[in-house]
DNA sequence: CAGCACTCGGGTAATTAGGGGT
DNA sequence: AATGTCCTAATTACCCGAGTGC
């Protein structure tokens, strides 16, 4: 099988996106409800949240280097 | 118009529909066994979806979208 | 025929949803 | 108004071994 064009739209789960913008799964709950966020539901209740739309609200910048002023080093995510 | 189009009866796997939701494919067999899905099994048990009926649980929303050139554009399939 | 990738089946831990309260 | 924390219930994710699909 395999072998399937990569039009999959990227969906992040809860705490995926709460490990990105360093708060609680919970607030990221609260977003998508008050509409602030795009959130597909699955068959079960629980919530995916498009990678595109979380990226621009983070700041999607490819290859920005951050200059001297970080002081916290950056773990890698996962 | 014998327009002709690519077979609408198109059959996912449990892999492809877990990718889409981004689930895990036990969790698509769940959804199968609780009838949230319409499930085809093979001859061997091996169960299959019917993509009409993953898009449109996804929120397929028609209209809006690269519109037919003239013939068929469809691009997609494996 | 033999092999690998995927799916099946059941069972258990982790995550998520929802409401309530700080 | 907004975020983090507590609880219970539901859903989902990963473990195993065996079989199917090509």
């Amino acid at each position: 099988m395999a072998g399937r064009v990569p039009e999959a739209d990227e969906l992040l789960t809860p705490a995926e996106v709460a490990a990105l913008f360093r708060v609680d799964p919970k607030t990221v709950t609260r977003w998508a409800k008050a509409g602030k966020l795009t959130s597909i539901r699955t068959l079960g209740g629980h919530r995916r949240y498009r990678a595109i739309e979380v990226r621009s609200l983070l700041g999607d910048i490819p290859g920005q280097r951050d200059t001297g002023t970080g002081t916290d080093a950056a773990a890698s995510g996962q």
